[in-house]
DNA sequence: TATCATTTTTAGATGAGTCTAAATTCTATT
DNA sequence: AATAGAATTTAGACTCATCTAAAAATGATA
């Protein structure tokens, strides 16, 4: 077993990895609330371990046994995240704090029974995919809504977890995975975006939209500048 | 909020105490698998936090304030292993430790949505009381099963949680908490007792019948030596 | 291409919790 | 009451993860 701060930073690690190619020790610093220098003795210590790759001022990259532990713990966190919402009624925007503490004592024997009661899924309730025990995960493909242009219909597939806030503010539109909405309209410079959800209108800053990802984008592309 | 560590010393502490009256030193160490100096040093700790007093070589005690928090530490632990009895289907055996982690990192909203998910619970699986969430328990007015008499019948109040072998014997002879069983025999000398549980009877060494703590003994007292 | 701001690393310290070995205090027995 | 053996505490060291301050490397631009 690897201690909790090992299985963070291999967590993090993994989610930067996604988005930025890059893994930066200022990123990993941001991300993880610490010094800069704490991360460099870190990495250190993974690279020790065959967990990362590092070539020093270059940043880092998860070796296949350090992305083997990172996603046992995403794993951990995502199906943690959807029980909660499940079984206990937890808000969708509360779920990721509580995930944050339990998922690094979880026993593999839990683990599978709450995936049994589960249903073996496959999403989170943030929409994020469930890694699976063997360590395979099907990484979406998915666009910003805020890439959308006006007329254009969508599917919401998933919304980032980074943030309750964001969570509370798109969860009120009803912006929830799964859910097929439909873009009224969108202004330029990161303007407001009208859509509608469910029959109902609703507006929302190009922030969040940043934040919202959606699949099935269908209808005109022409719509708007 | 405290470390793990302390959260697991001032448990440990309130166990001991309810048996002991004197927590020493080497009690503790024992319990929490740490040196004696080890225990030394933390106890000037938990002192330090007037969480315990301590007079030098005679031992700990609990102030209020520390038994408030392993109330709720114990509180945590024991709904937590209902929770996952009941819910997750986990043998008795295993609950022990998989609370033993958890129990620090629950949050207090979660600890409350198990609480009316079971009902209000006042016991765990192993027949403990769950304290209230101000600070209140339920002792048990009970007796170890090797101090009934041939003859006697009697209800399991309480199996200790601290082997999980111990747990998985008793199992198998049906002897869980609420269950109704007569002494048919009880050799001196700390000798098998025979028992019948449900109709079945069943051998029980003196060794596990220190761990079963019966209540409603009814019938003879004068059966055997 | 030389310089400067940014990023990263090194050096050294800190706090938490643990350990071993040695000293001290207590207690039971003669 | 003296003393042997057990329990407890002190002293000093270790690991883990972090920090601050300072040095070094990078790379962007004038």
């Amino acid at each position: 077993m690897y201690t909790e701060s090992i299985e963070d930073y291999l967590k993090a690690i993994y989610e930067i990895q996604k988005e930025h190619a890059k893994v930066s020790t200022n990123s990993l610093s941001e991300k993880l609330n610490v010094a800069p220098a704490s991360v460099t003795s870190m990495i250190k210590k993974l690279s020790e371990k065959k967990l990362v790759t590092h070539k020093r001022y270059q940043g880092v990259k998860l070796t296949k046994a350090g992305q083997k532990i990172s996603l046992e713990i995403i794993r951990h966190h995502r199906l943690i995240e959807l029980y909660l919402a499940e079984a206990l009624g937890v808000p969708w925007d509360q779920v990721h704090e509580e995930a944050e503490k339990w998922e690094h004592v979880l026993s593999e024997d839990l683990e599978d029974r709450m995936d049994a009661v589960l249903g073996y899924p496959t999403r989170d309730p943030h929409g994020a995919p469930i890694p699976s025990r063997d360590g395979t995960i099907a990484e979406l493909d998915s666009i910003p809504l805020a890439d959308l242009r006006s007329g254009q219909s969508a599917v919401v597939a998933e919304v980032s977890d980074h943030d309750p806030d964001l969570l509370r503010y798109v969860g009120k539109m009803g912006l929830y995975p799964k859910a097929k909405f439909k873009v009224l309209s969108i202004e330029p410079f990161n303007g407001p975006i009208k859509i509608k959800v469910d029959g109902s209108e609703h507006v929302l800053g190009s922030g969040a939209a940043q934040y919202v990802f959606v699949t099935e984008v269908k209808g005109s592309t022409t719509g708007a500048t």
